[in-house]
DNA sequence: AACGTAAACGGAGAACTCTCCGCTTCACAA
DNA sequence: TTGTGAAGCGGAGAGTTCTCCGTTTACGTT
């Protein structure tokens, strides 16, 4: 059961002003890392043990251990370059998913996007989120929620929980359950984005616009 | 990483006809359990270890796992009386439960009731789905899932996904979210309960009724 | 350049999880 | 009873996770 966990370079919460990182351990979580996506290439991270990891950085168990607390951690770290991305698309990207469309296109084009990292990188997702206990902790999460509560906010302001709503929309989209969707149930990308496009538009037409059913989603990234 | 499971006697799926359990096999079993449900009243059952629960129960470490598999295991044989109450009253019990009540109504008397029993149980429903890593495996919860898409079905007979309407209104209730809501958000079964309302209402007036937005959840268990 | 200290390292080892497989027990039948 | 095969048992041990703490290293200061 991990206790530790320094979350020091920077990784997600995305606003840090901290002491700066040594030489030798920033060379050695460098290591760390790249042995990491070495071995990720061959079999999936639940499989690899955080000894080997260590022994293929050429570092000791404890600096694993010191840097990234857990296997969970070290997932987290790995994600870390799409999840900058992923923030730096809907915070100052463009439109949809940036500044400057309505809330209900920008919350949509926000959970296809996720959706669509998800499943590029669902094994890694499904390591930081399995054993995490929660990933709820992740400034990743709460950015995420964050986001999507303030546009759920400006899509219904009559007074209803746009926290707990950003919950919502983002549960569905968690690793396991999307892992369990499209591995075992074969449902694929554009099924599960059509999905989310009827839950956001059943969410908008709470105000009844009159929601003329059956156009579902449009905008999705190609499947087979 | 667990890999046996037997699900023998006869836990959640709810429809078996096996060759029998043997009296010392029962017997033990029983020994396990109950030894468990002592363990448990003095710290939660992630933090008990199975070595420590079999010589509780005074059998042999294989044993534990030879019938239970894992902790998870364990844990949702532990949640099998709540479980069978549950799905007792939403298959034949009364309305708004059972059948009788409009698909809507039983949506959300199945969600209320389901919120109301994960809080009463969570620490046992969180060891249950933590390291389980699929609690999408278990009978349960595809019992769960077919029932509510059923029922959705019913509701929107204009061909989305009922299937995936369903894992959508079941992911807002997994365990570890609902933990991080209550126990560190602060947020209370009422509130809870109210965000379902919001939703299934949002997903009746998807063929648009004219959804009087402000009345959310009225019947809700008390809350102080 | 040498120093001092805060930070980082690493590996031994404690604690667990889970498996393997020879031995025991049950239940049914003769 | 006694025999017999299937089912069940249990504990040794392999493989992991994670911690602890004495040793080493980096780097600002003198």
């Amino acid at each position: 059961m991990p206790r530790t966990r320094r979350g020091r370079p920077g990784p997600l919460p995305l606003l840090d002003a901290e002491p700066a990182e040594r030489a030798d351990a920033a060379r050695n979580r460098r290591k760390i890392l790249a042995a990491t996506r070495g071995l990720i290439a061959r079999r999936p991270l639940e499989r690899i043990s955080l000894d080997e990891v260590a022994e293929a950085a050429g570092v000791g168990v404890g600096t694993v251990y010191r840097r990234f607390g857990d296997r969970s951690g070290l997932a987290y770290a790995l994600l870390d370059e799409s999840e900058r991305a992923l923030q730096e698309s809907f915070l100052r990207g463009g439109p949809p998913l940036g500044p400057g469309a309505p809330p209900a296109e920008r919350i949509l084009a926000f959970l296809h996007a996720y959706l669509h990292r998800l499943l590029g990188e669902l094994d890694l997702m499904l390591a930081a989120e399995t054993a995490a206990p929660n990933g709820r902790h992740t400034g990743a999460y709460s950015t995420h929620r964050a986001h999507l509560a303030t546009l759920l906010a400006e899509l219904r302001p009559e007074g209803d929980d746009p926290g707990w709503l950003a919950d919502a929309l983002l549960a569905p989209l968690a690793a396991p359950l999307v892992r369990h969707q499209t591995r075992e149930l074969g449902m694929t990308e554009a099924q599960i984005g059509a999905g989310l496009g009827l839950l956001v538009q059943a969410l908008t037409a709470g105000s009844c616009a009159g929601a003329p059913r059956g156009q579902a989603a449009g905008d999705m990234p190609p499947e087979p």
